[in-house]
DNA sequence: TACAACAATGCAACTTTGTTGCAAAATATT
DNA sequence: AATATTTTGCAACAAAGTTGCATTGTTGTA
């Protein structure tokens, strides 16, 4: 597992360092998508709130995560697929937002429909939020 | 112009004041969407900054205007459409954001399509978000 | 129209969130 | 193992958002 983590990080030529192993496991294990205050919870106190910052640029920028617009301002990454490329991401799927337990999950199995625009307008990313109740809070 | 303004207030229950009214005033002349932010600047030191706030927070209350979900932490506000009612938001169109110029559109034309979740998960309200290039910065 | 009841505003103080520059430490390269 | 490069932590700051409370403004009623 954690030969993986460095494998992802070399792939995407950035140097192996603590922090950025640490976060990037904090995606791999969660499974779900973090907002920079779940990681600065989650790595408690091991790391600079900068570095946080910092990394999670790096990671989007290099497109091993990809951003998740909210209406809470807090804006949530999640792991990208391998078809990430730094620059373009090809994160097509539907994210959904849990309103009781705030859990934001990668609807992989459910695409982003493609969506005819008025004239002049050109698309270069699409997001496709959901929000309602998850399947663990419902009964 | 100014009849309607108070009369929209009046239609949801909310008394009649001057940092209303404005706020209510700029989304109407402006006809696309605003941060906190931009109504600050708009109404120029006019009010105090938790006014603002307090006002937007009261208008999505009442669904006077609702939320645009964003990836750069400030998230936008537009008018509803009448259907909307205090609690229940039906704002099932597409929202654009150019990357250029900033400017927020309703796209009322394109509505958001339908989309099967999997199993247990409910959907209380979905946003379509996509941002590009809009039609006057296109050249 | 004036008055009482209520709601909204402004102010101050504070918390949280995000940013920048720079020296120290860690990582990569040879 | 030594040097060049990158990353980190610290400090200081800027911006964004929140809360309590006294003052002001609004509404409904007499």
């Amino acid at each position: 597992m954690h030969v993986k983590i460095t494998d992802i990080l070399r792939k995407h030529q950035l140097s192996i360092t603590e922090s950025r192993k640490k976060i990037l496991s904090l995606f791999w294990e969660t499974g779900n998508a973090l907002a920079h205050g779940d990681i600065e919870q989650k790595s408690s106190d091991e790391f600079d709130r900068v570095t946080i910052y910092r990394t999670l640029q790096t990671f989007v920028e290099k497109g091993i995560i990809h951003t998740i617009p909210t209406s809470d301002n807090s804006v949530r990454y999640a792991l990208c697929k391998d078809e990430c490329a730094a620059g373009h991401h090809h994160d097509d799927h539907v994210h959904f937002i849990c309103d009781d337990c705030g859990t934001t999950y990668c609807i992989d199995e459910v695409s982003v429909p493609k969506v005819k625009l008025p004239k002049g307008f050109k698309a270069a990313q699409t997001d496709l939020v959901i929000s309602g109740t998850c399947n663990k809070c419902e009964q």
